[in-house]
DNA sequence: TAGTTGAACTCCTCTAGACGACTAGCTACC
DNA sequence: GGTAGCTAGTCGTCTAGAGGAGTTCAACTA
């Protein structure tokens, strides 16, 4: 059985963060394990002699801080670390591209997890001002706008969009829901534009409501965001890609050479 | 005067939720600048005809996800964006140690920011298991551990802890609170360790307490994580660093080849 | 003038209770 | 045997109130 210890109503710490305090500790030395069910609200309500209100609060911040989850009708439990997937800098690599597997692809697999995509969506648009800027176009000049969900395991774990100059998407299956083996950059290749690197822009921030629905995430997790752009050995930006990751569940690997 | 609309009782979204997302809407359009005041709960309750927990939920929903900051006895205020700073990939490059300029010297001076650095803290410990590992040492032996606090104009922005072998380090300032100019890396390659790469790994996640309070951070606000190691040109590695950086502060910029 | 007090305002924490909605398991009926 | 409905247990949301504590500023006092 859990101990639950007991609230100080001496002490200056509020008796919602004096439990949170005592659960957290539970949590984070295996005394609940991921997965395992905390004691529900009526339980410590009686435990440790608080109104229901108190005890809500204490497990909001848990929430907050991404270290369980509520299932409404359930109970609470501790929130089941996914797995890490590492992304090394040479997910872009040519071999990948040759072997028929796009970057996710690859990755996911290298990682032994079972890749998925789903919610494919393409279109072609006036590219915005943003986006004619980064891919060096002309303001409402045309791009294949292609949007898509990742899912490692069957959870969603990451949104894609890239946009790609109609110009060098044209006659290819670019604008196409399946886009062939090797995936977008591949076909990039074929239509006669070698890649020649790629940049990343990393940063982290909280989810919109949006982007929480569509990875099935909490308002406490944070999300990581990657804004890619691949230039061809020509120094012309081929393709943008802004990409949303559930941060729990990567961590990037970057090469940096000391020059 | 902000328009405060009304909440609908008949829809399915909880009132608390429809007065956070008008809330929300004004501060993304910018009607409710950064710096600027909330109306206070007091007013809400009045406007809405809600009790109080539902105007402090609201308002909970909007700290969670950081747009706001409460302060006690004064009111509630959007948050104003800190400045965010790029970091080049180059951001290592020995211009800039030649130039006597630390990594983060040099980039906060590009960004126009007044860089500082405090709460230096410098040991002789055991190596951990784990940092014994990323270093190629055997368990136990020894090294200088180097942690310090990074300020932009004034306010913090990230905290990092190095690990040097005692080896390496073994008469020369790395040992020392102040490493003299070019910081830490213009020292190890003066003792013969000429630098050839490093290797980063990215991650984010909800700051522990102790980093809140460092970072002067609400729980509402995630963190970056890097961790490095660099190489010099045998392949040995020679420094690690565990770099914990305010997320909204940060953009990263990474050069990634096709290969 | 300089310092203190007090009031008014703010958010923080807690209590005690209400009803609603979702889940899962059991039961009774067809 | 299958299903519809009941029920207990869970979390979600809301109400109406309380005292506490930090902030500000004006009024008061020495």
């Amino acid at each position: 059985m859990l101990d639950l210890g007991t609230i100080d109503r001496t002490v200056d710490r509020p008796p919602y963060r004096q439990i949170a305090d005592i659960l957290r500790q539970h949590i984070e030395r295996g005394r609940l394990a991921p997965g395992e069910q905390l004691p529900s609200e009526a339980v410590m309500i009686e435990h440790y002699g608080v109104a229901r209100m108190t005890v809500r609060e204490a497990i909001k911040e848990l929430r907050t801080e991404g270290l369980v989850v509520a299932q409404h009708g359930k109970g609470v439990f501790v929130r089941s670390a996914p797995p890490v997937r590492r992304l090394a800098s040479d997910r872009f690599a040519r071999r990948h591209r040759q072997e028929g597997k796009s970057a996710f692809l690859a990755e996911a697999e290298a990682a032994g997890h079972v890749p998925g995509v789903d919610q494919i969506r393409v279109t072609n648009e006036a590219a915005s001002a943003e986006v004619a800027e980064r891919l060096g176009l002309k303001p409402r000049e045309r791009v294949i706008v292609r949007s898509r969900r990742y899912l490692a395991d069957g959870r969603p774990v990451e949104v894609a969009t890239s946009y790609i100059p109609e110009s060098i998407a044209k006659g290819t299956p670019i604008a196409e829901v399946n886009t062939g083996p090797g995936g977008i950059y591949a076909r990039i290749e074929e239509a006669g534009h070698e890649l020649a690197r790629f940049t990343e822009e990393v940063s982290a921030r909280m989810p919109s409501p949006d982007e929480r629905k569509a990875l099935e995430i909490g308002s406490g997790s944070p999300v990581l965001t990657l804004v890619r752009t691949a230039f061809d050995t020509t120094g012309r930006a081929v393709e943008v890609c802004d990409t949303v990751k559930v941060a729990t569940s990567f961590v990037l690997e970057y090469d940096v050479p000391a020059r």
